[in-house]
DNA sequence: CCACGGCCTGATTC
DNA sequence: AGAATCAGGCCGT
């Protein structure tokens, strides 16, 4: 068995691993004895918070390789505190970034973000981690670390491989015609996810907004999550919620109008904003 | 354009 | 206990 390498990386405060592991933004993070694991880019990692940063344990024995690449996980060229001072408009956002202070956007790969919440719809958490573990458990390629094993999220091609039905079969339901559908565009290269990391937000938005069973929201969730468009704004039923009663008292608006009320509101760091709100909502309940 | 029922399924509620 | 209800939506009518 391979031996786990160690890197301490530094991260400079705020900075908090466990609200932004624990969002609902990523689905692929366990936590164990005081460790988050998970894989990214491929690689089995496990990540405990320190007074300094990160501790990492994982197969990688390039340190440099490892920390630019945990580096672009984490957005660290993101100011947080810049951020914060951009979207700190009144009381109660100023109360959520006070409560989750160095909760980060993280930025994941596009196609396992989409896969995530196409499988997302009418559903929750623990069950889009189990979708996703039994994706990658059925077609992904094994990797070990401190004697576990995890999945690695399988290609496009191999979801589109294994058809609608095999998803179906995984516990995907009514999701599985979406997500084959969105693997086989991907695997016939009539969409290619990092274009749209280069296009305006409107444009990319537009472009996943016409795969069948991507709206409007899952759209937004990948291009927050995964496609650098922080002006992205999900609106959820949290974030309903919260913006309902917070701001707009109750006011019945649409999706669209919202967002734009969120872009007028919060500015250029809306998707930021609208990650402590949905964070702040769901944990506060009902 | 708007409203509303239906969709898979597993956990929670009644 | 067994049946409704509800989940980080979207589609078709």
């Amino acid at each position: 068995m391979a031996v786990a390498h160690m890197l301490n990386m530094h991260i400079p405060p705020p900075f908090n691993l466990a609200a932004t592991l624990e969002s609902g933004q990523a689905h692929r993070w366990q936590w164990s004895n005081g460790w988050y694991s998970g894989v990214v880019h491929g690689h089995f990692l496990k990540l405990r918070q320190d007074n300094n940063g990160i501790e990492v344990r994982s197969s990688i024995q390039d340190t440099r390789a490892l920390t630019t690449m945990l580096s672009d996980y984490f957005r660290l060229g993101d100011d947080l505190v810049e951020i914060y001072k951009r979207i700190e408009k009144d009381s109660r956002m100023s109360e959520m970034i006070k409560r989750y202070s160095g909760m980060r956007i993280l930025r994941q790969e596009p196609w396992e973000c989409l896969s995530a919440f196409i499988c997302s719809a009418t559903s929750n958490l623990r069950r889009i981690a189990s979708n996703m573990e039994s994706i990658a458990d059925a077609m992904g390629r094994r990797i070990t670390l401190d004697g576990v094993s995890r999945c690695t999220f399988p290609s496009a091609g191999l979801v589109a491989d294994s058809g609608e039905t095999f998803l179906r079969e995984l516990g995907l339901g009514f999701r599985a015609k979406y997500l084959a559908h969105a693997a086989s565009e991907i695997a016939r290269g009539n969409l290619e996810l990092e274009e749209l990391r280069r296009m305006s937000y409107r444009d990319a938005r537009a472009r996943l907004v016409d795969l069948p069973g991507i709206g409007p929201k899952i759209a937004d969730c990948v291009l927050v999550f995964s496609l650098d468009k922080l002006e992205a704004f999900p609106i959820d039923r949290w974030v309903s919620r919260a913006v309902g009663e917070w701001y707009l008292d109750g006011a019945n608006l649409k999706y669209d109008e919202i967002v734009r009320w969120a872009h007028e509101y919060f500015g250029y760091y809306a998707g930021y904003a609208q990650q402590y709100l949905f964070h702040g909502k769901r944990l506060d309940g009902r």
